[in-house]
DNA sequence: TGGCCAGTTGCTACTGAGTCGCAACTAGAG
DNA sequence: CTCTAGTTGCGACTCAGTAGCAACTGGCCA
């Protein structure tokens, strides 16, 4: 369907004067503070999704783990994911199923972000930036809707593919 | 997971002043212009996904029809919302997978809308704000990203369940 | 009005994501 | 070092969605 693998691109491209730095934190000194038990396979799954460059599916994220763990089971990967999601410490994305219906992970922020798929060449990109915020207050103000989760993802065309296209 | 089925609540929840009333097309009238084959199956289907009163997943759209033409088949349900995605009369929603992985289609709307989905009693509720719109050009005018489809969900808890779980 | 055929349907078999129950194993508290 | 609650690997399962193919049909054209 996507040509290429997905590429993660990051970016700030927040409104000049406000601050859309987008930080992560570290899931294994979180999963110590929070008591759970840190198990070899655990350590090895939470540093793969902590050092990947790219939003990783269930699958991927096994296949690398058996690269270097052999014995790893599916179900640990996904009971980690669950645990993981469960105790907020990542978030789960579709992007747009731009390649079947799997699910991606990433670490949790700082910050809402929104994540921008193109269609044609599987980028996806990252996108923060105050009217995210503020449109997130109003909902809040006027629905008196409690928000534990957002998920905002796009899917089209990005610059170049936009160009591209003509 | 949910206790009770999910429920659509309808809201206009705009900031006054602006026009936030959603409005949705009639699929058949759209089909017949786009010079799509119309058979019995496909007037069914379509006809249950307008009639709807609440977001529909797969499942129950073919239980549904299956009421009215019992030899309906699946594949039958499944090409016919594919080809509704793709013409882009329908959106897919995930509602925050508070069901499980289902999806859950909506005829097009007007305006882009955001679902909110509560963890407790399993309401969906629309929202629709400038703001959103707001939000949508400041992407596009900083990225360069040509927007085709746009899907906002949060997950939390409604204003009655925020109460009731003081 | 009837015939034709590209597009559509129903059927069956399949894939792939994710889950469940259970016996064996182990992190880490005491 | 010991003990046990929590975790793992395993195998069998469910459930959403897809693919190939022969039979059927909507609607165009004579």
């Amino acid at each position: 369907m996507v040509a290429s693998a997905i590429v993660a691109i990051e970016s700030q491209l927040g409104r000049s004067g406000t601050d859309t730095t987008v930080t992560r934190s570290s899931l294994m000194k979180e999963l110590e503070a929070l008591g759970v038990r840190i198990t070899e396979q655990r350590r090895l799954i939470v540093g793969i999704i902590q050092n990947s460059p790219r939003h990783l599916d269930a699958a991927t994220l096994l296949e690398m783990a058996k690269k270097q763990d052999s014995t790893i089971d599916r179900s640990t990967v996904y009971r980690t994911i669950a645990m993981l999601k469960h105790r907020g410490l990542i978030d789960e994305l579709d992007l747009m199923h731009i390649e079947g219906e799997k699910h991606y992970y990433e670490v949790k922020t700082n910050r809402d972000h929104c994540h921008m798929a193109c269609f044609r060449c599987g980028a996806i990109m990252e996108y923060t930036s105050s009217a995210f915020e503020k449109l997130k207050q109003d909902m809040v103000a006027q629905s008196g809707f409690q928000i534990r989760v957002v998920r905002l993802e796009v899917g089209g065309f990005c610059k170049k593919c936009r160009k591209a296209a003509n």
